[in-house]
DNA sequence: GCATTCTGCTAACTAGAGCAAGCACAATGG
DNA sequence: CCATTGTGCTTGCTCTAGTTAGCAGAATGC
């Protein structure tokens, strides 16, 4: 029966959003991805339009293509829970701002106060 | 294609061992697993012997019902690897970015074009 | 002897994941 | 002005996960 209405953190939606998300922000079209995962392209839009319902291996490759963790995914899709510590070790945008060498402190500053415009100063987490 | 042939830990023939192995040690039949489980008696006949290959939903319900983790049947599976060991050292800032859930899809996109009129380089693969 | 009621398995079907081919629309540029 | 190349999307197909119905054998009891 596998229950298509899952909780509803998951929906099918959901995920392809943020696959869609992910993708666009790694300035990837859909047939590059697609190529990088090893899928068809028409397939991935489906997907991310929410029409299609990715298998676990599918969202393997994908992860691999967008490099992110597997499990980010899987917790996407309603096939894992979170469980141990959401997206834990992913070094912080802040942290990884700090400590990349290739940045000029200016640019480090800048950066890093259009990051905190973004999320809001604190630390909310 | 989705590879048929991974690696060799997981082939469905040791996930179906396992899954025999389990339910066995658990005193439960076919059936009484299958209900557990949400899942017809036959196929989950077909799953042990390895003639049909289980989604993460299945496996994700037989888990529950085996009261294992899902994790070590997705391991078996061979779609999540052992422990995960996070493959990636990920200290990038432009994958810290990518993968920051608190960010919109166009924060995510502007901040990247911001550090990469910094550092340059876009071709970084 | 023959009904039950277990056990696991086979057969035949349905639904949907995932594919190749190809379309429509923009943006280039010869 | 049309050819090319990029974008995402639609159509129609194949293949297989997962189903229901039902079979054969072993263990009970009448």
């Amino acid at each position: 029966m596998v229950d298509v209405s899952r909780n509803p953190l998951n929906d099918l939606a959901g995920l392809g959003d943020y696959l869609r998300e992910q993708r666009q922000s790694h300035r990837l079209s859909l047939r590059q991805l697609s190529e990088l995962a090893g899928i068809s392209n028409p397939y991935l839009s489906q997907i991310e339009r929410g029409l299609k319902r990715p298998s676990a291996e599918i969202l393997q490759q994908l992860a691999k293509g967008l490099e992110v963790s597997a499990e980010t995914l899987y917790v996407k899709a309603g096939i894992l829970d979170e469980h141990h510590a959401d997206e834990k070790p992913t070094t912080s945008v802040r942290d990884a701002i700090a400590a990349d060498p290739k940045l000029t402190d200016r640019q480090r500053a800048t950066l890093l106060d259009v990051y905190e415009s973004f999320v809001g100063t604190e630390t909310e987490r």
